[in-house]
DNA sequence: GCTGAAAATACTAATAC
DNA sequence: GTATTAGTATTTTCAGC
């Protein structure tokens, strides 16, 4: 799949205000109405827009602690891992998860009220799975939260995977 | 402010996916599409929805690659932090930006689209402030990245800051 | 606070160019 | 790709309870 400039710049508006309407897109993009319209329909069902989210305000929701969990595997087997999995999957904390290169093996984004629910949150995490070690590295402020990719990297005109 | 059973309802269900039209979420929690409406309204006054967003796939537009990094500062003074932020702002590579506790003082969220790209954000930085340190973890896979909240985590009903 | 209905806006689809 | 059209759905406002 291959994106120009439009598209770039579609997806750009997009990713930064969803509910700018389409007649407003084709202005700025300088394309008219109904073609800005088609590139979204079909940038939608291709799966490259995922979704159209609101994104909530952690602090006015007591949502303030953030803690980054970096976690060690007691043996590097398909078998831990998919319990490893199996009991993150079930702690709602976690937001995001990824797999590491390096002495770490799992990264973890928790998000959480207070101290004490995190204490429930690591209770439930070494009960449920044999960790060999768990570094938590606290946040104490967010400085920014970008959910936009960097679209201005991709240049003029990309190619990508299929 | 004050948020009820109701409020977190539709809260969550808009930050699941906000193209879900007003008359089914107050279907949903049990109202009528007027005040279902008017709560909604409120809550993007107050701040709460901060903002509406398309959530675009990284993969399909070349960015696959994630890096976290891990930054220890020379000197804990204002002017090196005002400094590195400076820096920072400018690279566009730099998602999310968090002030820790503990032995590092910033974690960095990068998205490129390959390891040149990531050098070259590599060189921008180390160019652009001195630091302590430099612990670059390269993430293998995204299993999960969410950007809604844990409302459940919030119970019945919440107070927070002002 | 709620309901119900009307008005304004935006979206979706089809047309001919 | 453009321009125009029309039908549908949604948002938003306005009365009244």
């Amino acid at each position: 799949m291959t994106f120009d400039r439009i598209d770039l710049k579609i997806l750009d508006i997009l990713q930064r205000d969803a509910t700018v309407p389409v007649a407003r897109i084709a202005d700025q993009v300088g394309l008219s109405q109904t073609p800005c319209w088609k590139r979204i329909q079909k940038h939608e069902e291709a799966g490259v827009i995922r979704a159209r989210v609101a994104l909530l305000d952690p602090d006015a929701l007591g949502l303030s602690m953030t803690v980054f969990v970096l976690v060690e595997a007691v043996e590097h087997t398909p078998d831990w891992r998919a319990g490893f999995l199996a009991v993150i999957e079930r702690l709602e904390a976690v937001r995001d998860v990824y797999r590491l290169a390096g002495t770490y093996d799992f990264l973890l984004r928790v998000v959480v009220a207070d101290m004490p629910a995190f204490d429930r949150f690591y209770e439930k995490l070494t009960a449920g799975v044999r960790l060999r070690s768990v570094n938590s590295i606290f946040a104490l402020e967010c400085l920014r939260a970008e959910t936009a990719l960097p679209l201005s990297a991709c240049g003029a005109g990309i190619e990508a995977r299929s």
